[in-house]
Parts: C-alpha cells; structure tokens; sequence
DNA sequence: ATGTAGACTCTTGTCGACA
DNA sequence: TTGTCGACAAGAGTCTACA
C-alpha cells in the first residue's frame, strides 16, 4: 500500500531545489532561515524524504511564497508525470 | 523547534472532515475509496496525525478534489489563525 | 458511524561528522 | 556547498478490537 506508482516526494524535491536555485539560496541559508537541518534538506531535495505538511509550511515561509503555489506547482507536475508515466523533467 | 504555535494538523483535520461530510461519505467510505485505514481518518480528522502530502493526494482523489484546492483551503485558515491567534472555528 | 487503544513496522527529522 | 552515513527520539500508518 506504500507502493505509490508515481513518487511525490521525487516531485516535491526537484520543486523545492528548483525554488531555492531561484532565490539564490544555499541549503544552509535556507535551513537557517526555517529553523531546520540542513541535511535534510538534501535529503528532501533528493528525494529520500517526504517532508510533512508542517515542514513545507515552514519552507515557504523561508522562500517567501505560499504553500498553496508550492502545491500548485507539484500537483502540475504530478498530473505531467501521471500522464506521460514516465519522466519528471 | 518541533513546537509550532499553530497546529496545521488540526486545521487539516478540520478540513477533511468538512469535505467529507459535505461530499455525503462516511469515514468508511473513504478510508476504502482510497485505500487507506478507516482508524488513521479518524486519527487525521481529530488531529492527532498529521498525513503526510502522499496520504493527502490519496484522500484526494477519494473525494474528487484537487490536492491544491485542499491546500488552498488550509493555508486560509492557517492565516486566519495566525491572525486571530484564538480558536480555529 | 466514529473515537480510541495497543502493538507493531517504517519513515521523519535532528545532530555530528566525513567525503 | 552538497550528499550521505549512523544513531537516535518521535511520529506516521496498519490492523484488530472495544466502547
């Protein structure tokens, strides 16, 4: 049951790096700014972990967007994925 | 630091069970529309689990919504909260 | 129809250190 | 600057069963 065919944490990571790159922050200055490791954020970004909804709100407040973009943006890409059942990017 | 002032689990609890409600399931229902234990929605509904976005893209789909329509639903009472700093209804 | 409990497994999330 | 490893406490998530 854990067996989820199309992989959101995969999406949720390459999102999150992507934003990041886009504010010109490092993994440090970001896990600084939300009060988190910096190791995981790699691990996120990687997408070994899934972050908890909690920890994305927290995120976004360190990216100064707002969640609800952040899940736009992964749901796009998750719909984009179930299509082509095949690459994320 | 695992302490947040305001608790997203509850206010996403609260919301799924106003979904679920107006969309006529039971608890039941859904657990099986979407593969999932009936206790663990109950968990979630009354705030004691926090579903990770994986689970949230499952409850989704059970109830024919989408994920970020969910998302945009809590992160307003998120604000609201976050404003009144009182009670979540 | 829902909340809760116990017991269990697996993952999240933190921390320090190393390539 | 980032990925990863190991260890650890805490929480997610399943299942059975009872109020």
């Amino acid at each position: 049951m854990s067996e989820q065919p199309i992989i959101i944490k995969q999406i949720i990571g390459k999102t999150l790096k992507a934003i990041r790159m886009k504010h010109g922050l490092s993994q440090e200055d970001l896990a600084h700014e939300c009060g988190v490791d910096r190791s995981y954020i790699s691990m996120i970004e990687v997408g070994r972990n899934e972050p908890s909804v909690t920890k994305i709100f927290d995120l976004c407040k360190g990216l100064n967007i707002k969640p609800s973009d952040f899940f736009k943006i992964v749901e796009a890409e998750y719909q984009k994925f179930s299509q082509n059942s095949g690459e994320i990017e």
